[in-house]
DNA sequence: TTCGTGATACCC
DNA sequence: GGTATCACGAAC
C-alpha cells in the first residue's frame, strides 16, 4: 500500500474528553461497547462513526479504566498532500481544518478503532519546539458540558477548523 | 439554516 | 422490534 509519500499533519486543534465524569463525553456514565476503548490502555486510536457520514480521530490518553480520550479536531498538511487531495478534492486550507475532514483526507475509518498509534500503520510522532501560543476555547458541537473550555488549539493558525476562534 | 446518513443505545 | 441521538460538513 506504500505509494509515495506518507501522510503526515501537524496538530493543530484538539478536543480533551474526560469519560465518567465528563457529560460531554461518549464515556460518560457507563462502559458500552461503543466507548470501551476509551477504557482501555492509553495511546490507541478511538475512532467514532458520527452523523452518518464523519468519522471521527481520538486518541485515549488516561490510564485502564479511566476513560479519557484527546479527539483530534484539526491538521496542518506536512507530506502527502497530493494523496489527500485525492481523497478530499478540496483546497488546501480546507484539507484537514475540522475533525471529519482529516479522517478523511487521512482515509482513517473504523477499521482503525483500536489500533494502537504508536505502532506502523499510524502514529503520533514529538514535534519540533516551535513558538506558538495555545488558546482553549469550549468544545465545538456538544450539547453537555459545553462550559468546559477543553478544546485547544494554536492562536493565528490558519489550519485550525473554522469556527468562532477565540479564547 | 437545513439536511444527509448510519451506528449505537436504550426503550419497549 | 422501533426510535432518538450524535465529538459534522456541504449545500442551499
Amino acid at each position: 500500500m506504500e505509494n509515495g509519500e506518507m501522510l503526515a499533519g501537524r496538530i493543530v486543534e484538539t478536543e480533551a474528553y474526560k469519560g465518567k465524569e465528563d457529560p460531554g463525553s461518549h464515556a460518560y456514565g457507563k462502559k458500552t461497547k461503543r466507548n470501551q476503548i476509551m477504557f482501555g490502555p492509553p495511546g490507541f486510536a478511538y475512532v467514532y462513526f458520527c452523523y452518518g457520514v464523519h468519522y471521527m480521530f481520538n486518541i485515549v490518553t488516561l490510564p485502564e479504566g479511566e476513560a479519557g480520550a484527546v479527539l483530534i479536531r484539526a491538521l496542518e498538511p506536512v507530506s502527502g498532500i497530493n494523496r489527500m487531495m485525492k481523497h478530499r478534492k478540496t483546497k488546501l486550507v480546507q484539507l484537514t481544518n475540522g475533525p471529519a475532514k482529516l479522517t478523511q483526507a487521512f482515509s482513517i475509518g473504523s477499521d482503525i478503532n483500536g489500533t494502537d498509534v504508536t505502532g506502523k500503520e499510524i502514529y503520533i510522532a514529538a514535534g519540533k519546539e516551535e513558538k506558538f501560543t495555545i488558546v482553549s476555547s469550549p468544545r465545538i458541537g456538544i450539547k453537555q458540558g459545553a462550559d468546559l473550555k477543553w478544546r485547544f488549539f494554536i492562536k493565528g493558525n490558519s489550519f485550525v477548523s473554522k469556527t468562532k476562534n477565540k479564547s
